[in-house]
DNA sequence: CCCGTGCCCTGGCGGC
DNA sequence: TGCCGCCAGGGCACGG
């Protein structure tokens, strides 16, 4: 499941590979990947590939094209159209290649803005700071009044962009906070400590070129950190901390990987 | 505003 | 071997 290490992969081997290059048009081989899309993309130019939270933002003349990869997307270049059922569009180029979306599970997401308001829609201009820019102050103003376990504070895009399930579970795990804690009674030594471990563990996954687990890649790549999960699918396993086996609930339907003795 | 639930979607896996 | 049913989960639409 992409999260803000994958995509930055996936943005870092997009740049490389399609800026410059010219869409001749965009086919939407499945309507719901791109329900309202009406052709727009026409003999135009890439001119620059950049990420936003999960989202990959492909800057195309005046047009931004907001793409999420959910849980399953990749992208795939080709010289020819691809037949694979798992394609659900492709950009066509001028040059005669072809840059593909997979996605088998169908979940992710295409969508077109005006380069004037890309911003100041939605999705983008609900979305919060990542770990690298937000303070603890804003953390903290975002977490107060919310009941509700960290965990799934932490999940949610317009508190903070870019962490997903897998790093969650391991940014809590490092910061010795019970996923079950109430977001509210986060303190500020706490806050400071998650946003300090997940530019860390971010920094550390991008190096490994992002986490795969089940079908993730980078345009064929795949990525390595899964060999460093302190915690996350690690059930039943000992902590790396303290020797506790790690324990496995579901919060908010999500599945949720910690130590109970070292997570306070 | 805040919170909880269910939906989208399909390959893979456990159980029998 | 085959079939059934369930699980995985990011973001969003709901209803309370």
């Amino acid at each position: 499941m992409p999260e803000y290490p994958e995509v930055y992969t996936v943005v870092e081997k997009l740049k490389e590979l399609v800026i410059g290059k010219n869409i001749k048009k965009i086919n939407v081989l499945y309507k719901n990947v791109f329900y309202d899309y009406n052709g727009e993309i026409k003999n135009l130019t890439i001119k620059d590939v950049r990420q936003f939270g999960k989202y990959i933002l492909f800057f195309i003349d005046n047009y931004v094209l907001l793409s999420h990869l959910r849980m399953e997307g990749k992208y795939i270049i080709s010289d020819k159209a691809l037949s694979d059922k798992h394609i659900l569009l492709n950009f066509e180029f001028s040059d005669g290649s072809y840059l593909n979306y997979h996605d088998v599970r169908k979940f992710g997401k295409f969508d077109l803005r005006r380069i004037e308001n890309y911003l100041k829609t939605p999705p983008l201009m609900d979305l919060g700071k990542t770990p690298y820019k937000i303070t603890y102050n804003e953390l903290l103003e975002k977490f107060y009044k919310r009941t509700t376990k960290i965990k799934q504070i932490l999940l949610e895009q317009d508190v903070i962009s870019g962490i997903g399930n897998i790093y969650a579970d391991e940014i809590l795990f490092k910061s010795e906070i019970s996923p079950f804690k109430q977001a509210s009674k986060i303190t500020k030594c706490q806050a400071v400590k998650i946003i300090e471990n997940a530019k860390e563990i971010f920094d550390k996954a991008i190096k490994n070129g992002g986490t795969t687990i089940y079908t993730y890649s980078a345009l064929g790549n795949s990525g390595h950190f899964q060999n460093y999960l302190d915690v996350h699918l690690r059930e039943n396993m000992p902590c790396k901390k303290c020797g506790n086996l790690i324990k496995k609930v579901k919060i908010n339907g999500r599945g949720t990987y910690y130590c109970d003795r070292c997570q306070k």
